[in-house]
DNA sequence: TTGAAAGCGCTAACAA
DNA sequence: TTGTTAGCGCTTTCAA
């Protein structure tokens, strides 16, 4: 026997129906313990026979906020991020919160839009990444914002808190067990460098190096775009060459199908002629023939701090300067990786 | 020279430093007509001077929209799903709409809370599937919303806009394939009997056996769930028999990986032992070894589709009664499909 | 414990 | 073309 919803029923209708004033129907909405009990009942009452649903705008308005937080990933369409994402709004459904879910794709344009459309609609609260870290017109936004932001494997100096993946250990990891197997040229195909993920695989790849006294050749560090395609092209370009990398290591989540297509594209099996370690875990890595070897973490957890800590600042404005946690990463062995041929 | 958007500039304050009314301000804002050029100047530089920016909650509130829109899907990490809320979601975006997307795995209580969740905000329209087309629970939620609803891929009739897609047809030509093929026990796994898309499927199936004058071996279409454990648990069981089917069709998205692991788990080859077909494609259909056959269909389009259908009855409610469109299907054959073994 | 009333920031109707 | 003003629906003082 509900309301049909459609001429809306006000707190002013569910007063009148229970014989109170709007005040004493606003307390018992807002559950407030000053009531008396038979009112209570009374307005209950009223707005269940009239299907009295709050209106969210008005509130609002009062409160000034409208319980919802922003949420900015590279691409909605890559199943971690979503898990992330997912993650994180089962904290925010408990708090009462609703999400506004984007994909920026990577582009400052984009992302100044999203971050605009946020401004205006006041959200509570933003967890975001961003396509460069040092881009002033970018920094210039974020610090405009008038909301907390947690920055998702992002790391900016003195900005905002961090959730920050330790990457570098897992490519350290990963390139340690290739050079352990063998190898001496491992491709590393990874994002712009204009962001952290990308700085700290570069990094963990480098130290490996080092600590195994083998010298780097810079070739085989590309930097481009965390796009599939981007991985494609550079992976591809890579294998043509008469002195081709007997590994590659797809150094972005999304980047291993990119990296797989080049690999069929040159007819090469795995782990036979080219051995490949992903970044992240997915169905394709653990489904592939062989199965993938991969870094990964967990995407869930991260999604659930990532909440709590935007929450926490919504409670509390005043609470430590900046945050930065640092998430481990795990090396998964699989089937793709073996000794390289001896004619390599 | 930003505001820093602390403490809020209102309308009131901008219409003071340009020394106008509120009026003239809002209707410099709204880009009314009636209004002197130099006034819209003034206005425009005492907005960029304070950094003003419209409280959406007021603009709601006399508006009566929130300009948002709800999207509830199974499962937003399932690729082929993100990408349909992206494709609904640019349309959105232009239209100046923003989307709450949530996931309801195909849970009752869980699609109820998110049906009570939209209403409470009154969202100009929702794009939803749901857990079941009978129930009445949920079909009273759905009914008294009191915003336009579009169906996703479920048919209800005389109950809202629907955009399904054509699975049986999609089911004729890959069943049609493998009995072609000289199959004769094709296991068919797919999700709950009281949505649109299981039902479809087995008609296609069973149209299918029927064109070719086979008979239906009712042990071997399996309804039960959408997940990929469930369809790895119903294929996992069958492939155990003494005399299990040379064909498993993974009956929709998301499936196929739990099929795959159920013939990893039994340690059959793809096809010599046994041939797969899934539903929408994914990296992993397309970079399996073999690479995996499978009936597909444009997400994005219909993501788009369903966005216009929203946006039209949002323009003028008084539209056509109920509107049903259909989208094609496609057999994507690749690699996993073969005639299956003689002693088999 | 309750009711009356003052706004929250904005848009639009009305008057000038 | 412009200014003034009445609300939109709600929460929260302030008095009673």
């Amino acid at each position: 026997m509900q309301g049909t919803g459609v001429k809306s029923v006000t707190i002013r209708d569910v007063a009148r129906e229970a014989g109170v004033s709007v005040g004493t129907a606003s307390r018992v909405i807002n559950e407030a313990s000053n009531v008396e009990p038979e009112n209570r009942v009374r307005v209950r009452a009223a707005i269940e026979k009239l299907g009295f649903v709050p209106n969210r705008a008005a509130q609002s308005m009062r409160n000034g906020s409208n319980r919802e937080i922003g949420i900015i990933v590279r691409d909605i369409t890559i199943p971690v991020l979503a898990g992330f994402v997912k993650a994180a709004q089962s904290v925010f459904d408990q708090a009462g919160y609703v999400l506004l879910i984007s994909s920026a794709e990577n582009e400052k344009s984009r992302e100044l839009e999203l971050l605009s459309l946020l401004r205006r609609r006041r959200v509570d609260g933003l967890i975001m990444t961003t396509a460069s870290q040092v881009d002033a017109q970018l920094a210039s936004a974020r610090e405009h914002l008038g909301f907390p932001v947690v920055l998702f494997d992002r790391d900016i100096a003195n900005a905002a808190d961090c959730v920050l993946i330790d990457h570098a250990e897992g490519m350290r990891q990963a390139v340690s067990h290739l050079l352990s197997l063998g190898h001496r040229r491992i491709l590393l195909v990874t994002g712009d460098l204009e962001t952290y993920p990308a700085q700290s695989r570069i990094q963990g790849y480098r130290q490996a190096h080092q600590a195994a006294g083998i010298p780097v050749d810079e070739a085989l560090i590309h930097a481009g775009s965390f796009e599939a395609s981007s991985a494609f092209v550079e992976t591809a370009s890579m294998l043509g060459m008469t002195n081709r990398p007997s590994a590659v290591i797809a150094g972005g989540i999304g980047m291993l199908p990119g990296v797989m297509k080049a690999v069929r594209a040159h007819s090469l099996r795995i782990p036979e002629d080219i051995s490949v370690i992903g970044n992240g875990d997915s169905d394709l890595a653990v489904l592939a023939s062989p199965a993938i070897t991969v870094i990964k973490w967990d995407y869930s957890e991260l999604g659930r701090t990532s909440a709590r800590m935007i929450l926490d600042r919504i409670a509390s404005r005043a609470v430590p300067a900046q945050r930065r946690i640092l998430f481990p990463t795990e090396l998964v062995i699989r089937g793709s990786c073996a000794a390289p041929l001896a004619d390599a």
